[in-house]
Order: C-alpha cells, then structure tokens, then sequence
RNA sequence: CGCGGGGUGGAGCAGUCCGGUAGCUCGUCGGGCUCAUAACCCGAAGGUCGGAGGUUCAAAUCCUCCCCCCGCAA
C-alpha cells in the first residue's frame, strides 16, 4: 500500500519509523514548516523531517494544509492511504477524500475522551488511571472521525508527560501498523464515538503551569508531571521564576505556599498535604535537586513562594 | 545582531560595583561523644576563582577577546 505520511513532533517520529519497518511503502512525508525557536531565533527542523531526511523519503512542508499546489504534489505521490500522528494542522476535506483507504489518525488518548491538541498532558492532569491510543478515520471535524482500534496502557503516579508520551508514541506505532494489516481485509469495525462522553483537551499554554499552592498537593503534583517536560510547572522565588521539574505529594501539614525544609526533605505547605520537592531550577541556572538548591540558600524553611 | 542570568575545592552559593591573606552551607576523610541519629564536638584533605591576553607593586575583583551553561522569547 502506497502511504503518505503526516507528522511534526517527536510523538510522530516513533510511528512513521514502524511504518517502514513493517514493509509499508512510505512514499513520501508531510509536516510543519521550519520555525525559528531557540535561544537567538534559529529556525529549527521539526523532529519528524529530520526523520525523513535521514530515511530519505521525500519531504513536503507547506506552509498551508490548504495550499493547491501543495495538493497537486501531494496527489501526485498517489497515496492510496494518507496517515497522520501529531500533524498540527487541520486537513481539508480535498485531502481527506484523495487516498483509496481514507486518512488514519493516531491520537494519544482513548477517544472520545481528550480529543484535542494535549490530549496525553490533559490526562495526566486530571488524574486519569488509565489512558491509551485510538486509531481513527479522521473526518472534518477534530478527532471526532470512527474509531477503528485502541490500546489501553495504565498512567502510573510518577509518570511525567514526556515519559507518557514516548511511551504512546510506541504503543501508537504498534497500533497503527496493526490497523493498516486488518483495514484491507475489512476486519476493523468503524465505530462512532459517543458524543456524550467528548472530552476536549486544548492546547497547553505556559501560564497554566503557574502553581497555586492553594490547591492540593496531589493536584500539584500531577500538574507538574503533566508539565514535565515542557513548558514546567513553576512559581517564583523571591522574585525569580522557579520551575519545579519533580516533585511528589505527602502527607503532612504546612502553610500553603510556605518551604520546610527539615534536613531530609525540601517541602512546600499546599491547600491539602504538602508538595515534596525533587528536582527544581531557578530562572537562570541550571536544574538541579531541591536538595542542592536549598544547600545555596534559596529555598530556606519560612520563605514563601509564588508570592 | 531579539532580551537577560551564570561559570569560585566534590555539590550548591557569597565575595566582583569600592583591586590587598579564598569565605558560607554541605559532602568526603580521620578522631571524639551518644542507646541512637538527618544530631553534636574536634581535626584534615581538597581551589592555576571557565580560557587567553592586558592594566597594576598587587587581579576572583578593572579592560579586551574567546569558550561553555541556563531563563525569557519563539
């Protein structure tokens, strides 16, 4: 089967390689345009075109999904099934309808919970036990399309998002490869969502790692995790931005907001329990325990953060 | 030329503005005390202060250039 692949970030990366592993003809690659980030505006090459280059397959980055000519190359390719993992992009109804088999989606949850942009940060915030991977025929509206095939995988209370992540990635992967064996043989059953139970999980933005120590520390906690490790969870420090990296939940009593640290174990009063800090790092300096960061002196016992 | 912080014994930091004996909290090693310890007491080792030039009687500190790390932003 000749397939198209669309991808950006590190989560695509892992499904595309077991695409080509599996003996799938990858005919060609899609993903988001280079983007200056970094410190001193470098454009960088998505995770997944650098991927692509080193697999030599040929790589398409339109600046627009919508762009005619970028569909003329992209029906040139003659895909006769289009997949799509963390691609960014809407894809209009043209591209959805060119391939034979449809456009399949890899999405890292158990739709039709968090269908969305975050959907793997979002579980992890609220607290769900388990969460997965669906595979998906995609249609217009986001993450809504029949669900072909899921893979349920248990959130441990450590897990942080990153790990989840590279975890889904490879789950996904297997999952996808297992889809495009039985879709030809008309073994997988379209089943559509129940839109009672959509949950959305939107787009994390920077501030919603700010801590409010008012909230408990199990919430705290898993905030950081689902934060993990990007953007970070933080709060400040005397005026200086804190990032907290790791950190667990205990039982205890503390004023919320306000560092203890007893010898053993640095740890911040929250409005239920305390926030037992791991691996912090002040704006400007590299991460490192909260341990070592107290040794310096700026996390003393009394001091207040987030204020 | 996007903005900014930093590189000081093994760890984390102060000292730099206003040049003049290398400091603090820990760790390590040895000894002591204790039923015990993340405790306490005594002692010790360990640093060409990121690198190279320059100024000076004298540079961690002032000047010039370079290397490396990080926060913001994207």
């Amino acid at each position: 089967m000749r397939i198209v692949y669309f991808g950006t970030p590190e989560f695509a990366v892992a499904p595309l390689r077991h695409l080509l592993a599996a003996g799938h003809s990858v005919v060609g690659v899609v993903c988001q345009a280079d983007k200056p980030a970094g410190r001193g505006q470098h454009v960088a090459a998505p995770p997944v075109k650098l991927a692509a280059i080193e697999l030599r397959l040929p790589l398409l980055q339109p600046a627009k999904a919508r762009d005619p000519e970028f569909f003329e190359a992209l029906r040139a390719w003659q895909p006769e099934l289009i997949a799509v993992a963390a691609y960014g992009k809407i894809l209009p109804k043209t591209i959805l309808d060119l391939p034979r088999w449809g456009c399949i989606n890899v999405h890292a949850s158990l739709l039709p919970r968090h269908r969305g942009a975050a959907p793997i940060q979002w579980a992890i915030f609220e607290g769900d036990p388990t969460t997965g991977v669906t595979i998906m025929q995609m249609s217009e509206k986001m993450d809504a399309g029949d669900i072909l095939l899921q893979r349920v995988t248990p959130i441990s209370d450590t897990e942080s998002y990153g790990e989840l992540q590279s975890r889904l990635a490879d789950i996904g992967a297997a999952a996808l490869v297992e889809a495009l064996a039985q879709l030809p043989d008309g073994r997988l059953v379209p089943q559509v969502q129940d839109e009672a139970l959509v949950t959305y999980a939107p787009m994390i933005e920077k501030e919603q790692g700010r801590i409010d120590w008012q909230r408990p520390a199990a919430a705290i906690g898993r905030q950081v995790r689902a934060f993990n490790p990007w953007p970070s969870a933080f709060t400040t420090l005397e005026g200086k931005l804190l990032k907290i990296h790791r950190a667990h939940p205990a039982a205890a009593v503390g004023r919320a907001g306000e560092v203890s640290d007893d010898g053993v174990s640095v740890h911040v009063g929250t409005g239920s329990g305390v926030l037992v800090l791991e691996e912090v790092q002040v704006e400007g300096r590299k991460r490192m325990s909260a341990r070592d960061c107290a040794r310096g002196g700026a996390l003393r016992s009394g001091v207040k953060l987030g204020g």
